[in-house]
DNA sequence: GTCCTAGTGTTGACGCGTCAACTCGCTCGG
DNA sequence: CCGAGCGAGTTGACGCGTCAACACTAGGAC
């Protein structure tokens, strides 16, 4: 397995393509949510998560778990996003810990118009463009690819 | 906002599924690249840049088109890779150009090794992992969707 | 009690990437 | 000649993301 022959050309040129198609695809998908809602990816994926909490607050940890991110890159966006006033940070832990996430209501706002959004742009960007064939090569494929790289037993 | 109506829940976990394969993926392409060779995605993709370029030292503009890059990025990238000896900025004054980019002798002992770490990864990380009609679908899609955010017969 | 360790969250340094503003040298119109 | 404008390249500010280091709390071990 590590014979790390070079490749051929057409599947350099494959890969290449791949990387290009899904460049492209990201960059309109922030874009969009840039443009029509101010808010960044990350700062969707973040309002999202909180939004569907359960209870009214989060904790870092439980962020980081869900969001699948480090802890420390869920602080720094936090840090960001208490700046500009999407969440809070809520002081509520036990000795003064700062333990509770909580959205305000700029946030909840944010949210919502930022999902209708996005599914616009996914469906035009993306599921719009597959035919069934290729919907169900690329499920097959990323699943695979989870479970490749990622073995977790999370399977539907 | 357009037509905006929201996802199914299989469309969302669609989507989902698929950016988190393809997080997956290249955050192991990236890794590898790094513990491996050292260096980072940027990097490797300017150093193969540079490395196929025709003549010795290419000009920046030429640079950021070929990577389609912005000029700014690539100004960014080579400040930094200036300063780890990989590349070199040649002041080439005279007649209006101004400076040439060219590779060091450690750009290209580094480009070298990268370019067959970079091959074994797609293959074990990507096109192993395909069957020949995920393939082909991935191909068809990735071609309509450049064509379709970015207009362009870039026949490669 | 003190020390050790584990868990949780934060911070700093740094690379990556974008946008806007800037410099520099050239060319062209007056 | 002068300056407006253009194209090439750079820089700065800032957000994103990772890694390493740093609190701080809590729970044992002794």
């Amino acid at each position: 397995m590590v014979g790390s022959r070079s490749l051929e050309p057409e599947e350099w040129e494959f890969w290449d393509t791949y990387m290009h198609a899904h460049r492209l695809l990201v960059r309109e998908m922030d874009r969009g949510l840039q443009r029509d809602c101010g808010i960044s990816k990350a700062e969707y994926s973040v309002l999202v998560t909180l939004w569907r909490a359960p209870g009214d607050d989060m904790r870092v940890g439980e962020l980081a778990e869900s969001l699948n991110w480090e802890k420390s890159r869920v602080s720094h966006q936090l840090t960001r996003m208490e700046n500009r006033g999407f969440v809070e940070r809520t002081p509520h832990g036990a000795g003064g810990r700062r333990a509770g996430i909580g959205l305000t209501a700029k946030g909840r706002g944010a949210v919502r118009s930022a999902m209708l959004v996005h599914a616009g742009n996914i469906r035009r960007y993306f599921l719009d463009l597959l035919t069934p064939e290729q919907t169900a090569a690329i499920g097959a494929w990323s699943e695979q690819l989870i479970d490749h790289v990622e073995p977790r037993p999370t399977e539907t």
